[in-house]
DNA sequence: GCTTGACCTTTGTGTAACCCATAGGTTCTA
DNA sequence: TAGAACCTATGGGTTACACAAAGGTCAAGC
């Protein structure tokens, strides 16, 4: 099948399925005269397994190197575990930082509510912003 | 002064500085005879202003408009409340999405404790991956 | 005067995972 | 047979910087 085809059937779209072409994630092979991109059923199961690492966080280029090693005939899982296994407290580590932000942004919101705004002069920029804290207490 | 020490004062690397002047944010004038960047006082001040948006989620974008109203004269506040109120609607979605992510991470991470790890055959490539679904329920 | 080291400049490259535009060739269909 | 719909490769855009290279500048010590 042609680009669009595994694309269809895999449901993402034909720049994904070229991009995982280029980062070497599927490996069809070339129509002899037309030169067009030929994927198998073996891709299009490739293609599934690789949505459900993205959706388990792996990047592409871990996918490739969990590809590379199954195409060897390695199993990629001690491989798998470990990543994963690292990854989830950045992953955690993201969320907190996300929450800080958005309670900064709620913080900011609310007390903007009694706070007019002001015109800049020549040391005030906007008050609101200058409001906040540059730096946060480091307990 | 010169980029460093703009940049040590500000707590952010030269390269920072550098960006930021890149990105019209700071507008230092030049040495007439070397050509080096020349920051003043107000350029501190502008920087220590562009860390607390940052802190408060603006893109370096966003900050280069807020500034350029400022130094128009207008205020820029009611731009600077409607960025936040658009913005945090967003990383609230970005954390609920990452919340899920680590969920299913933490799951799998748990459910693969009771799996063996296979060697790839003709149709799998991990038991792992492979185990967990693909598309989630759409409720 | 000269070297050395620290600093400055511009320019280009890399990051993650794609999306989009362009120019040109191919295939399908009315 | 013309046009639609598809394919190709290439290059640029997204974010906020970090880093490296090649070369100019400056202060200090010898």
């Amino acid at each position: 099948m042609k680009v669009s085809e595994l694309a269809k059937r895999g449901g993402v779209t034909p720049e994904t399925v070229r991009h995982y072409t280029r980062e070497q994630l599927l490996a069809p092979s070339r129509h002899p005269e037309n030169g067009y991109q030929l994927y198998s059923a073996t891709d299009l199961e490739r293609l599934h397994f690789i949505q459900r690492a993205r959706k388990l966080g792996f990047s592409v280029a871990e996918i490739r190197d969990i590809l590379a090693h199954a195409d060897q005939g390695d199993s990629p899982c001690p491989l798998v575990r470990d990543l994963l296994a690292n990854r989830l407290p950045q992953i955690r580590a993201q969320i907190q930082e996300l929450e800080a932000l958005a309670q900064r942004m709620e913080q900011a919101l609310e007390s903007w509510q009694h706070m007019p705004d002001g015109t800049p002069d020549g040391h005030s920029l906007c008050r609101l912003i200058e409001s906040f804290p540059e730096k946060q207490e480091t307990p």
